[in-house]
DNA sequence: GATCTTAATTTTGTATACATTATCCTGTAA
DNA sequence: TTACAGGATAATGTATACAAAATTAAGATC
């Protein structure tokens, strides 16, 4: 039941409907989720291990916050994680796992075309796991989800500036010469770059918004 | 007290006293360290979330066990880390930081001048410890830290061909070179080189044992 | 003797009671 | 009014009791 309740946890801080440093009452959330403290505490120390959570000796959990330099941090660690994906994926890629990422790259160009961002980011999101799933490494894919998942709330950078996605179309393209190429090195340095422009970009958008 | 019960076990998988595959027993355990089953189950879910053991449900946790496949995996892993550590660290490293490094750089030859391996891999721990420092990335640091936990009984790849410890010195004072010159971009290469070597190298030594 | 069934035991999972610590509120003094 | 002290309250931390599941052991059947 503790992994369940840890899921739940999970999407509640992820959907922000647990602010990032209140306090986490046991009571209070054993009684919305209808289960006593042991697994609710168990639950906890599952999110505190992963991060989401802090504890703080005999004071209890709250959300974790996070700062911009911490996001900044992250981003450096997904961009090395990204570019050893690319690395070990191009070399491996059957043509059947080639076509299905071209068709979410059209399907994506769609979305943009529309300007629906939604399902821009839905597909731009679909490519990246694609590239590790075939990296074929399962650390590398974890690690990545558990940094990932210390960010989610980042969703909310929605609003792209226009020159900015351009880069972003053009490096998925170049991702798709490198793929084709089955050549590792080169589709890994594109996905370094690419991370490294969507750092810039969050960069970016942390200015603006502490400057509001 | 449940993190101090997991460092406890942690130390006691890292040690071997608790087995791969082996069951954790919770009543036994309780009894040998002295607490009741409630901190110690939390303890036990800390270390599953850092994948230290496995929990089944209803059976209970075992110790987690390793493949060679993930071991590899993690050296990929490291090596990304390694690599992007090395390149946050060489433009920021300080003249005494550098310094401080080629002391344990000289103190490490002479280790290896005396054949003192463990002298040798202590201060060569401590060379890249140091570089993750000046890198001044805590998720880096803690992520590489996570994996580094999960395959350290490989201390016992003590054993070293002379002609492998040749190619990790050389390495080593490539770092030097490129952290002198302050070149980030270089010092990743190195160290994602060095780090590949020990790759190559941990396989050999597998390859070994899987055919006695 | 082997195998399936079933009961006994053990182990895990959950809830609750108790202990300890922290927090909050009230009241007093400066 | 503010600052501090002390107790009331509420929270966390720990231990234990109870429930459910799995494992083990014994017995019956073939």
């Amino acid at each position: 039941m503790h992994l369940e309740v840890a899921d739940r946890l999970r999407e509640m801080i992820e959907r922000g409907e647990l602010i990032p440093g209140s306090k986490l009452i046991e009571k209070d959330l054993c009684q919305s989720f209808g289960v006593s403290r042991t697994p609710m505490r168990e639950a906890i120390r599952v999110l505190a291990a992963d991060g989401l959570v802090v504890l703080t000796p005999n004071r209890g959990a709250s959300v974790a916050t996070i700062t911009e330099a911490q996001i900044l941090d992250s981003f450096l660690v997904i961009g090395a994680m990204e570019g050893l994906a690319g690395e070990l994926a191009a070399p491996r890629i059957t043509d059947a796992q080639l076509d299905d990422i071209r068709a979410m790259h059209s399907a994506m160009l769609e979305c943009r075309a529309a300007d629906d961002l939604d399902g821009y980011y839905v597909y731009n999101r679909q490519i990246h796991d694609a590239i590790f799933d075939i990296a074929d490494n399962a650390l590398l894919k974890e690690t990545r989800r558990i940094i990932f998942t210390r960010i989610i709330k980042l969703r909310f950078i929605a609003r792209i500036a226009e020159d900015e996605w351009q880069i972003a179309i053009k490096e998925h393209e170049e991702m798709l010469v490198a793929l084709e190429a089955r050549n590792g090195p080169q589709l890994g340095a594109i996905l370094r770059r690419h991370l490294e422009s969507k750092r810039i970009q969050v960069a970016r958008w942390l200015q603006r918004q502490s400057s509001i």
